[in-house]
DNA sequence: GTTTGATTTGACCAAAAGGTCAAACTCACG
DNA sequence: CGTGAGTTTGACCTTTTGGTCAAATCAAAC
């Protein structure tokens, strides 16, 4: 049995320091892209000393993965049976949407991940993940079949959030492009709950 | 004056491989974490001889980006201002759904490009891009006008599709890993045409 | 069938990458 | 203020990477 001592001062700073650095770097680099060096000096370490927290780079890129899985189904996560069946749904994508504005590297973490065939987190995906996104499609089911909303298929219902939502923060460059000055959080809202309201509206 | 040689059939046939191949690669890896030697081996080449075809890896990049380039906006281009509103943006959406399911790895190429900053192709976002964004959305914003389909924000509806549609290709592990055995490609047809049906019949 | 240009390759380089290690330095606490 | 644990670093190692080059091989037009 090894002792877990407690983190001193310095351990806390430079351990989150290293996960804020190489948040930047892998969500901007992807895994492969990113190196070592790199994440080091982005967090103001030497590469021995950042090993010294971290045995290897896989290891700090599960850490980040591992640490923000929870806090990225969350929103999903709270979506109240009991609750209002439009207004939960709005609520949701709110939530999705407040979360790409304010936490875009997290967002292009994922993506990245995502997008060269998740290596690293499919088990998760097709466990956890697609637990809770069972549960909360057959959730949205019983709203559709009791009327009190419009019928649509339940799981692409959050696809399209997931991915309306995600689109601001891991396309942000293509967007603010296309955009020129506007800032694309002004009219997001908006639209998409213009979007989400008729289309689950009752008829 | 360097005469342009007509290229041999082996320098067509080579030169299709590698692109091919680096295709393959950079998409599920992006462009850092892609190697030649990955490359060269896909396409059945040594290295030294792939790079015979091509100076570098910038070189092979950027010729898959600037081939795609033109296919990745067509649909956007066809989008007819004297067709009917609906219908028009309705096969917008449909031809690009069937660019996702046809053309995966290019869409991922791109999504790779974006997410991380799209360092070789943010001018032709702002330029080319921007432009025929522009152009489109102020005839959709003419057909809003004209009462044709309901007001919506054409700019951002024009990223709705983008999301949407190219979230089948970019997130496919995830999405399948959240259906099982299920399809995407069968319901999600039917789910984004009641979804645009919706938002833009008009009032 | 020979010759000339096109193609292919093995051997090689320099730089970058992930990681190790022993020695040096710092800090907190008795 | 001394001491032991916690921290930092320079030097180093191995592997991988992008790229080069001269020599060898091949194809096809004459």
């Amino acid at each position: 049995m090894t002792e877990a001592r407690a983190p001193t001062r310095i351990q806390q700073k430079n351990r989150a320091a290293i996960l804020d650095a190489a948040l930047e770097v892998f969500s901007s680099q992807g895994f492969r892209g990113a190196t070592v060096d790199e994440i080091a000096a982005a967090a103001g370490l030497s590469k021995p000393n950042l090993l010294y927290y971290f045995p290897s780079k896989e290891a700090i890129h599960a850490a980040l993965l591992e640490q923000l899985l929870d806090t990225w189904l969350d929103p999903l996560r709270a979506l109240d049976p009991a609750g209002d069946p439009l207004e939960e749904i709005l609520d949701y994508m709110r939530r999705k949407l407040q979360m790409a504005r304010d936490l875009p590297r997290e967002s292009r973490l994922f993506a990245n991940e995502i997008v060269q065939g998740a290596p690293r987190i499919h088990a998760v995906l097709s466990s956890d993940l697609k637990a809770l996104v069972d549960e909360k499609a057959s959730v949205i089911a019983a709203w559709s079949d009791a009327g009190r909303i419009a019928r649509v298929h339940p799981y692409h219902l959050i696809f399209s959030i997931w991915s309306l939502t995600q689109h601001y923060a891991d396309f942000d460059v293509q967007v603010r492009a296309v955009l020129g000055d506007e800032d694309p959080f002004a009219a997001a809202p908006e639209f998409m709950e213009t979007l989400y309201r008729r289309l689950l509206s009752p008829a």
